[in-house]
RNA sequence: CGAGAAGUAGCACAGCUUGGUAGUGCACUUGGCUUGGGACCAAGGGGUCGCAGGUUCGAAUCCUGUCUUCUCGACCA
């Protein structure tokens, strides 16, 4: 199926994806560039998102908590790595009014300087560890390229911080947070990432080591959906964040940060979607099935209400299109919308007790006794979810490839894109050669299977590593 | 931030070359009629032509600046 106002997606990538956003009503245009209005059904994908992660955060001990938006000069400037990073993409605020603050403050670009200074302030024993925060909140980076969900300037995320007595509790605490993620797109997202850590030219500003999720999309561009970082002692040190420990000594915990944000909606639709509009992942659409009567007869109302009623019962989120509009239209408008199931009830299937489902992934049409509508409902749900994630991993995995030379890499980066996994010998020169040569980025080294098997796809020296490359959003 | 393109009703566009009453289609409202893949008829509502200056008796139209969007680079989640 397609519709008449979305740009066909092999024809223009970037246009179909502003078009989609568009006509799903998902979000619209401020009057300052970068910053996004998230409307309703957008907003609603996102409250999913949040939902489903916060309660893995709580489950795993963390608490939510809210810190400033303002960061003063000297406050962010603690940190070396971090405010050389960060620095040339901060709003600064300089007036209270019409008055020239004494200092200026930028609007927080991420919190790490503000929760050291509130840790400091708090930790003072063994006791206090670990220290498990959380807070969902807006943050701000003056992009110079913004885009819908992937590249904002004010963006909405979650960012977590902690603070462990010991260096292995902060590694396991890394990586568990990024196992979240990880679990969370393929589960809920039905997206398939790699897993891995980012090479030190990569890495957060200030941290010691980061860990990420890469997801592939659909024109081959990978999108960093995630990342999970261990600080070591460097903040707490710069901060002079010190505790007692049960013997009486004096020591600096270890910190860890991670986030994800809203750019996460953006994967999910240059993941799934089609030439016909959105296409959600059951567990995360807000609305798992649109009805459609056809004509209002007594038999198709009554229908309605008792289907509605055990959908009810079983949480399964639906809307009514009774609108005036021509079925064709409403069809067509669900697809937009990427309700995971379409349900059409009218006189000529009510006639042998029947209705018609439609799988938004498949367009297929399934007739189904009235009867049988809930758990075929569900069973479909599950289907369409399990479909959806195999469909996106068999992409994504058409799109690695294992390359071994120079030239086969620059052919590569030339064309359709994707991943490329290759050997490296882990020097940051050949990295940003591959950069400024074939415009290709170190996307992670992975935690499986990047044992090298041969020298450096760059400058043939021995390999200590295998890694992947890919152009990012 | 560099190069290019574009901004006229919610959306898609015409009008601009050659200055002189703001247009079309879809969408929207009301009524009617219809309903299994984007129906039809009728009557309506909606625009300081992105914004600010300038030229002119008069600017959507010409000039300058600026903002926003899109594309391609550089920078970054």
């Amino acid at each position: 199926m397609n519709n008449e106002k979305i740009t066909k997606r092999d024809e223009d990538f970037a246009k179909w994806y502003t078009d989609v956003i568009k006509v799903a009503d998902l979000v619209d245009y401020s009057s300052v560039k970068g910053s996004m209005i998230i409307r309703p059904y957008g907003y609603a994908i996102w409250e999913n998102m949040v939902d489903a992660l916060d309660k893995e955060f709580k489950r795993t001990g963390h608490t939510n908590v809210q810190m400033p938006m303002f960061i003063p000069e000297s406050l962010l400037q603690v940190e070396k790595d971090h405010v050389e990073g960060f620095a040339p993409e901060v709003a600064w605020v300089t007036h209270g009014g019409n008055t020239p603050l004494e200092e200026r403050m930028c609007v927080r670009p991420t919190s790490e300087t503000l929760f050291c200074d509130h840790f400091k302030k708090i930790v003072k024993s063994y006791r206090d560890l670990p220290l498990l925060y959380n807070q969902w909140c807006t943050i701000v980076r003056w992009e110079k390229t913004t885009r819908p969900f992937l590249r904002s300037r004010e963006i909405l995320w979650q960012e977590g911080h902690t603070l462990h007595a010991t260096e292995k509790e902060a590694k396991e605490e890394t990586l568990q947070m990024l196992r979240i993620y990880e679990n969370f797109q393929r589960d809920y997202l039905a997206m398939p990432v790699l897993v891995g850590k980012k090479t030190d030219k990569e890495k957060f500003a200030g941290a010691e080591e980061t860990y990420t999720i890469e997801a592939m999309m659909y024109d081959g561009v990978a999108l960093q959906n995630g990342t999970s970082h261990y600080f070591g002692q460097g903040f707490a040190k710069a901060f002079d964040i010190k505790f007692l420990s049960k013997e009486n000594k004096l020591e600096t915990p270890y910190q860890t940060s991670w986030g994800c944000t809203t750019r996460m909606i953006g994967g999910l639709i240059m993941t799934h979607s089609d030439d016909a509009g959105l296409v959600l992942p059951p567990k995360i659409a807000p609305i798992k099935v649109d009805i459609i009567p056809i004509r209002n007869t007594d038999e198709v109302v009554s229908t309605i209400k008792e289907i509605e009623e055990k959908l009810k019962e079983n949480g399964i989120s639906y809307t009514i299109d009774d609108s005036d509009k021509s079925p064709g239209y409403r069809f067509a408008e669900a697809e937009v919308k990427g309700y995971p199931l379409r349900m059409e009830v009218g006189p000529r299937d009510l006639e042998s007790g029947e209705v018609t489902l439609v799988r938004r992934d498949t367009i297929e049409k399934i007739k189904v006794k009235v009867e049988n509508v809930l758990s075929t409902i569900q069973n479909l749900l599950e289907e369409i979810q399990e479909n959806l994630y195999n469909r996106a991993l068999m992409r994504r995995d058409s799109m690695i490839y294992t390359i071994n030379t120079y030239d086969e890499l620059k052919a590569m980066s030339e064309k359709a894109g994707g991943f490329a996994f290759v050997n490296w010998c882990g020097d940051v020169s050949c990295e940003e050669k591959i950069k400024d040569d074939l415009s290709l980025k170190s996307r992670c080294i992975p935690f499986i299977g990047a044992e090298p098997d041969g020298n450096c796809i760059c400058c043939g020296k021995t390999a200590t590593t295998k890694i992947y490359f890919g152009k990012q959003y």
